[in-house]
DNA sequence: GTCCTACGTTAGTTTAACCTAACTCAAATT
DNA sequence: AATTTGAGTTAGGTTAAACTAACGTAGGAC
């Protein structure tokens, strides 16, 4: 179930992605990475062949039980500390930014210490 | 004096093995971050070109005054940061860890703003 | 029916940051 | 004096993750 950031930031858009559109195509994550489909083509393979996500003929892209886990885990994290951030005063896109990044280095001790202080 | 991770991380380890030792060498950056001393001596080679260390004959590594201003940030980021997830509650290896991931990836707003709490 | 467009793939390139292996050279050991 | 050790460098390899360019193919537009 370890992956790395790459890969992590795959799924998340994925995830994100599936909750704004009807189905989720490799354009679709190239457009919103703002990277080039060839790089996505290669990294949904990756995806594929870890088991993370399943792509229909028509190239719909679904994650797997495993991808969900991942997808959702970081995306918790996405959304708790972007909130935490803007609460302590950073605007809105800096602070998202920030979480991109931080949601996939930090252990699972120090977001549960991060949440708990988040949430209080 | 914008540069990347592993430059951040180089000119941090020289300073924090200033603060330890009589004179700093390529073998103990190597020793301490666990490279090969080619690694270290090609990384010694890119600072020295973009002027954040200076080396004697001796092979003494000595930051410069912009190599020293990226160190000092990126140490007190380490140490705030690595305080504060341990009075949180995070062994202290592991806020250290994640420190040391976290302190190259921060912008400058969120790092001040959790700064500002931590020293609550 | 032909053509165009959108989407996906493949092959090959680039860059960063590590690696191993082999070398030089100076200083210390024997 | 000869050898060994330690430090640094150089050449070349590896890997990951992006890139460009070129191609295949299916569906719609005309």
């Amino acid at each position: 179930m370890v992956v790395n950031e790459s890969a992590e930031n795959y799924l998340e858009t994925i995830l994100m992605l599936s909750k704004q559109l009807p189905v989720v195509r490799s354009v679709d994550v190239a457009n919103e990475l703002g990277f080039k489909k060839s790089s996505v083509s290669i990294a949904m393979k990756n995806l594929r062949e870890k088991n993370h996500i399943t792509v229909t003929d028509a190239g719909y892209i679904y994650l797997t039980e495993s991808g969900k886990e991942i997808a959702d885990m970081i995306y918790e994290r996405h959304e708790l500390l972007t909130s935490w951030l803007v609460r302590l005063g950073v605007p809105q896109e800096i602070a998202a930014e920030d979480a991109c990044k931080v949601e996939h280095v930090l252990s699972k001790e120090s977001f549960e210490a991060i949440k708990k202080i988040a949430l209080e």
